[in-house]
DNA sequence: TAAAATAATGCACTTCCATTGCATTGATTA
DNA sequence: TAATCAATGCAATGGAAGTGCATTATTTTA
């Protein structure tokens, strides 16, 4: 039993041929995908499985979803000191306009929001959108 | 001619009843609205209508689209002093999980975000969730 | 180990929202 | 008034997310 599949099991879910091939590829990405992305990627496999795949992925915090306005969900892999479900620490995404790519900007944390007397913040989702650093040397 | 024919005419795009009619049901409202909600206003007029009069009121800075993350595309009167094609002056963006609201904070500027070396940020959406002030007295 | 229980997968179908083509109606201008 | 151009209405499309149910695979337990 290999790194991948170690990590499924403490995660409490079961070692599927599938879930290993989903979260190999996602790790081997260096920025978010969609399920599209994925599908594409393993073409064999039915959407449904892969949608409740990462499905079963965010609930157990493996993966967190990215809206970066485009329409479409992104997802990643959560960082080994992630904390999707208390809301704190979180980071910022950038969405490059350009070549279309979202990123976490892992160390980038969110500044504290002030609300207005009578709100009350439970959660915030910052995007930003411009030319990542890839596209901006060419 | 009252001030919104006359508002409208001074943004370029020929005074209709239908534009009338939105525009003074979107001034009236104290928070975002979607499609659907301009729809159940006006069940007389077709979807389409409604839906390019909106895209027509964005395209001439009348209104600003938000994206809340609900999935569904909010929208609101741009403030006079609003420059939404210079992304300048970009206020945030609260939505309240309990009663679905959308509100513009528009007194509430997005502070100044840093983005990595190489990274051009040219644009900030912020979306703040949690409970609003109606909400949060009950 | 075999049977029973439980979870994962695959297929078909649905819903929701955004968007477009095209014909028709209405407004503006020559 | 006729010609021109924009707004409206109807029908249809497309993309993405989500669900019901039968089948297959994995795990439990007797
Ligand atoms: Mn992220
Ligand atoms: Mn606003
Ligand atoms: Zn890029
Ligand atoms: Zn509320």
């Amino acid at each position: 039993m290999n790194k991948t599949e170690q990590f499924l099991q403490l995660k409490g879910i079961r070692v599927t041929a599938m879930r290993i091939l989903i979260y190999n590829f996602l790790s081997e990405k260096k920025v978010t995908v969609t399920l599209s992305d994925i599908e594409n990627a393993f073409d064999k496999a039915d959407r449904t499985t892969l949608y409740r795949t990462i499905k079963t992925f965010e609930d157990k915090e493996i993966v967190h979803q990215i809206d970066d306005g485009t329409g479409v969900t992104k997802y990643a892999l959560c960082e080994p000191n992630c904390h999707c479900d208390l809301n704190t620490d979180l980071h910022l995404h950038f969405h490059c306009t350009q070549c279309g790519a979202t990123v976490c900007l892992t160390d980038h944390k969110i500044p504290k929001i002030k609300v207005p007397n009578g709100y009350i913040a439970e959660h915030v989702n910052l995007v930003v959108k411009g030319i990542c650093d890839k596209c901006s040397v060419k």
